[in-house]
RNA sequence: UCCUCGAUAGCUCAACGGUAGAGCACCCGGCUGUUAACCGGGUGGUUGUUGGUUCGAAUCCAACUCGGGGAGCCA
C-alpha cells in the first residue's frame, strides 16, 4: 500500500521516530498563521498532529485550516515523543488527505444538555468520555466471561421471546407471535435452571426487558444481565462465587483499563478495595439498622432505593443483604428450612449509592412446594409445566444470581446515570436513535 | 401512576412586566507550541403550543405537549 505503515493510535508508541499513516477523523483543531494543531481520533485513541506551513506547503496547510470537526482524514507523519502532549506522543505531519469533509457538526466541544446528547447518541459516542466507557464495558464483559469460563461455567443462552412471564406479567413488553401473545424476556433464569440441570454450571448473558415506568438513573427498559446458575450449590457457595467473580472483574478493569478510568476521573482507590470477601448483613439486622437511622420501616417491608443507599454507605465494599421475607421475594426462592418466613437469598448492594448490583437465591427443589407456589402466585400452570418438571426429575439443591451489567459498569466508571453505560440506551419514552 | 423541576439563537445559558443578550459553533481577518487555544469583526430569534390578565408578556395565570430528577418496582 504505497509503502505506508498504517498505525492504530493505541499502538503509536511502537512507532516512535518512524513515519506512519493514521486513518481517522478530526476531533478538534487549533491554528495560528503558520502552525496548525489537528487532533486526530481513530477509535483506538487520540493524538495531536502538528502541521507546519513551511513543511507541508500552502495548499495542504489551507486544507488543514478548512477541515471541519469530524471530517474523515488520513494523516501521515513522524511519531515524536513530546512531554507537552497528553498521550506522550504527537505526529509531525507531512501529509493530510481528506476522505470526506463533514458538514457542520452538531456536537461542539462545549457542554451540552442531556436531551440534546441523547438525541445525538449516535454522534455522542465519538467523544473521549463515551469511548472510555465503551472500552471499559467491553473489558467488564470479557472479565466476567473469563472468570466464569475459567471456573467450568458453560455459556448457554436463553430465549428472548417467551410465552409467559418469569416473575409476573405486569412489567413485560408484549409482542405478537403468529397470533399468540409472546413477551420479551425479563430474565433467563427459569430456562437457566433447565440448562444447569443439563450442564451443571451455566450462565446466560443477553438483553432483558422491563416495561416498568421507571425514570431514574438506575433504570433502563432494555439492559444486559448476566445470570449464572449452578446445580448442587447452596446459597452460601453462591455468595462466595459472587464475591470472587465480582472482585476479579473490578481488579481486571483496574489493571487493563487504567487509562480509561483516568479519562473518567474515577477515584480508583475506592475500586482497589473491592476484594473478596464482602461484608454480609441479614435482612433482620438491616431493618434494625434502618430504624436506628430514623427510617420509618418495619420487618416485612421490602427495602427501597433510599434504604439501599443507606445500607451501601456502611462499608467501602459491596454488602450482601441476606434472607429477605418470603412474602416480598420471587416465587421460586427456597424458604429457609429452619425459618420458612425468610428465603435463602441475598441482594448485593453496591457502595457509593449504586444500589442493587446482584440479586441471588437458592431455588426451590421440592416439586410439591413449587406447585404450591405457582398456584399461590396465580401463574399459568400450563406455561410452567416444563419448569415444574425440573423439580420432578432428579431435583437437586441449586442456586444462581443475576448481575446487571450497566449498573456494574456505572459503579466501576463512577457514572451518575446508567444511560452512558450502554451504546444506545432505551429509556422511558425514548427509543430514538 | 404520583411528586418535583424545566422549555429563550445550532449548543450552553442570561434577561424576571417596558428596545431579547453573552459565550461557543459557523463565516471573514490576525497569530509558529496550542491544550474546550487566543484576539478583532460578522451571520443567526414567531422566547415549546394554545388561551387568558395587562396600555404593554420571554417574564404573571391556566391547560396542553415534550423533557430532566425522584418515588414505587427492579438489575
Amino acid at each position: 500500500m504505497d509503502g505506508l505503515t498504517y498505525a492504530r493510535i493505541s499502538h503509536i508508541a511502537e512507532y516512535a521516530g518512524q513515519e506512519v499513516t493514521i486513518r481517522g477523523w478530526l476531533y478538534n483543531k487549533r491554528s495560528s498563521g503558520k502552525l496548525a494543531f489537528i487532533i486526530i481520533r481513530d477509535g483506538s485513541g487520540f493524538i495531536q498532529g502538528v502541521v507546519a506551513k513551511n513543511a507541508v506547503g500552502d495548499e495542504m496547510f489551507e486544507l488543514c485550516n478548512s477541515l471541519t470537526q469530524e471530517s474523515s482524514i488520513i494523516v501521515t507523519g513522524t511519531v515524536q515523543d513530546d512531554p507537552r502532549s497528553p498521550g506522550g506522543y504527537e505526529l509531525q505531519v507531512s501529509k493530510v488527505e481528506l476522505v470526506y469533509m463533514a458538514e457542520e457538526y452538531p456536537i461542539s466541544l462545549k457542554e451540552h444538555g442531556v436531551d440534546f446528547l441523547l438525541d445525538h447518541r449516535h454522534l455522542w459516542l465519538r467523544t473521549p468520555r463515551q469511548v472510555a466507557i465503551m472500552r471499559i464495558r467491553s473489558e467488564v464483559i470479557k472479565a466476567m466471561r473469563d472468570w466464569l469460563d475459567d471456573h467450568d461455567f458453560i455459556l448457554m443462552d436463553t430465549p428472548i421471546l417467551t410465552p409467559a412471564a418469569c416473575e409476573g406479567t405486569t412489567t413485560l413488553f408484549e409482542t405478537d407471535y403468529y397470533g399468540e401473545k409472546a413477551y420479551l424476556s425479563q430474565s433467563g433464569q427459569l430456562y437457566n435452571e433447565a440448562n444447569a440441570m443439563a450442564l451443571g454450571r451455566v450462565y446466560c448473558f443477553g438483553p432483558t426487558f422491563r416495561a416498568e415506568k421507571s425514570k431514574t438513573r438506575r433504570h433502563l427498559m432494555e439492559f444486559w444481565m448476566l445470570e449464572p446458575e449452578m446445580a448442587y450449590c447452596d446459597q452460601e457457595e453462591n455468595m462466595q462465587i459472587q464475591e470472587q467473580f465480582l472482585a476479579y472483574t473490578v481488579q481486571r478493569v483496574l489493571e487493563k483499563r487504567a487509562a480509561e478510568l483516568k479519562t473518567l476521573e474515577r477515584d480508583t482507590s475506592k475500586l482497589e478495595k473491592i476484594i473478596a470477601p464482602f461484608p454480609r448483613m441479614s435482612y433482620d439486622d438491616a431493618i434494625e439498622y434502618l430504624k436506628s437511622k430514623g427510617v420509618d420501616t418495619y420487618w416485612g417491608n421490602d427495602l427501597g432505593a433510599t434504604d439501599e443507599t443507606l445500607l451501601g454507605e456502611i462499608h467501602e465494599k459491596p454488602v450482601f443483604i441476606t434472607n429477605y421475607p418470603t412474602a416480598v421475594k420471587a416465587f421460586y426462592m427456597k424458604p429457609d428450612p429452619k425459618r420458612p418466613e425468610v428465603v435463602l437469598c441475598s441482594d448485593l448492594i453496591g457502595p457509593e449509592g449504586y444500589g442493587e448490583l446482584i440479586g441471588s437465591s437458592q431455588r426451590i427443589d421440592d416439586p410439591q412446594l413449587m406447585f404450591q407456589r405457582i398456584k399461590e402466585h396465580n401463574l399459568p400452570e400450563d406455561a410452567y409445566k416444563w419448569y415444574i418438571d425440573l423439580s420432578r426429575y432428579g431435583s437437586v439443591p441449586h442456586s444462581g444470581f443475576g448481575i446487571g451489567l450497566e449498573r456494574t459498569i456505572s459503579w466501576i466508571c463512577g457514572l451518575d446515570h446508567l444511560r452512558e453505560a450502554i451504546p444506545f440506551p432505551r429509556l422511558l419514552n425514548r427509543i430514538y436513535p
